[in-house]
DNA sequence: AAGCCGGGGCA
DNA sequence: TGCCCAGGCTT
């Protein structure tokens, strides 16, 4: 197929309504690999801010690779996906160790990158070095499906396959670079999820679901899982103007991220009395609780979390939580220096102002 | 192939 | 509320 039309309009298209990024106008692959970290399954906007975080303090891959553990994890503390954060890192010592800073030019070496799959190789090798790879995002998916009107179910394998090989065909191989950032920025600006904004799409002369008014069902994703769900007591423990913050365990759900000490339970529908049996049980704690009197949750992508805090004043002793590893107590005005997860940063910041003043 | 892994914006 | 986002890793 010849699409040297669809690619000429494309590309004036993008010319004329690109946005202005940090990474954009320049072939340094340091910040268009930062960012494609950095945006994978979030939102440029959401991403922005944690860019300029980023290139601040460490503005070359070196400086990255010396970088310690916690401190990338604190500074990407609420972006979500933290093994991304600890990926990047041991990427950024691999490529300063055994690459000699630079990013590897074949696709086959990019692949064994940890955390750098077939979106992220395509989208560095082409951006960066031009090379004549199509990056196939939820972006492209989208215009992809709609433009050769795909309806087959995007959740199997089979339809990303067809989609990818549509991709690489519909590649414009003279700008490589130029054709993936406009599919991609048209995907975000015009073609959307919903309500498609097709009165000022360029490429509607080519446009099969369009054509076939299907653009509204396409793509088609068959129905997700129901969400398992998870209820806790999230037990803030304050002692001397000091709280507990533990770390979650090293696999899993927020692995190793730092939260309030929290107790698991099938309902929270417990009476306080109860619970106080519970902490007396789990955690051989006398102290009464002082009930928030809220009931909080928080949507994950495949799990629905419902808590309810509880506060607790330590008199005495500290006491030992059995199945916590580390733990610290700190001043409310301290728990920016650790990584803790978005539901627990929550409960402080909206919170009754008691119970963490002082 | 399917499940797991966050958080935010939008209708 | 449900869906999606400049996806990748594990089993």
């Amino acid at each position: 197929m010849n699409y040297s039309v669809l690619h000429q309009r494309l590309n004036a298209w993008f010319e004329k309504n690109k946005r202005v990024l940090p990474w954009r106008n320049t072939r340094d692959w340091y910040p268009i690999f930062l960012s494609e970290i950095l945006l994978q399954q979030t939102r440029v906007k959401q991403g922005l801010p944690y860019f300029h975080t980023f290139i601040k303090h460490f503005p070359d891959i070196q400086s990255l690779a010396a970088a310690d553990e916690q401190q990338v994890l604190t500074l990407w503390s609420g972006l979500g996906y933290y093994n991304r954060a600890r990926n990047l890192l041991k990427c950024a010592k691999i490529l300063v160790h055994q690459y000699h800073g630079e990013f590897p030019l074949s696709q086959k070496e990019a692949l064994q990158l940890p955390g750098i799959g077939p979106y992220t190789t395509a989208a560095i090798l082409s951006l960066a070095f031009d090379q004549p790879l199509a990056v196939v995002d939820g972006n492209v998916i989208r215009v992809i499906s709609r433009l050769f009107n795909v309806n087959s179910d995007l959740r199997l394998s089979s339809s990303r396959r067809k989609i990818d090989t549509l991709a690489n065909q519909l590649l414009n191989t003279r700008h490589p670079a130029l054709h993936n950032e406009a599919m991609m920025e048209l995907g975000s600006l015009i073609c959307k999820p919903l309500q498609p904004v097709c009165t000022q799409c360029p490429l509607t002369p080519f446009c099969e679901a369009l054509q076939q008014d299907t653009v509204h069902k396409i793509p088609f994703k068959s129905p997700p899982a129901k969400k398992r769900e998870i209820a806790n007591y999230v037990i803030i423990l304050r002692h001397d103007h000091h709280f507990l913050l533990v770390q979650r365990p090293s696999e899993g759900l927020l692995a190793g991220m730092w939260e309030f000490p929290v107790l698991q339970v099938q309902q929270l529908n417990h009476g306080i009395s109860e619970i106080e049996r519970l902490l007396q049980v789990h955690w051989n704690m006398q102290e009464k609780i002082t009930d928030s009197g809220k009931m909080l949750h928080h949507i994950y992508s495949h799990i629905r979390l419902n808590y309810r805090p509880l506060l607790v004043e330590l008199e005495g002793k500290r006491p030992v939580l059995p199945g916590y590893g580390t733990m610290r107590w700190l001043a409310a005005v301290n728990f920016h220096t650790l990584p803790m997860h978005n539901a627990h940063k929550k409960i402080f910041l909206n919170s009754n102002p008691s119970w963490f003043n002082n």
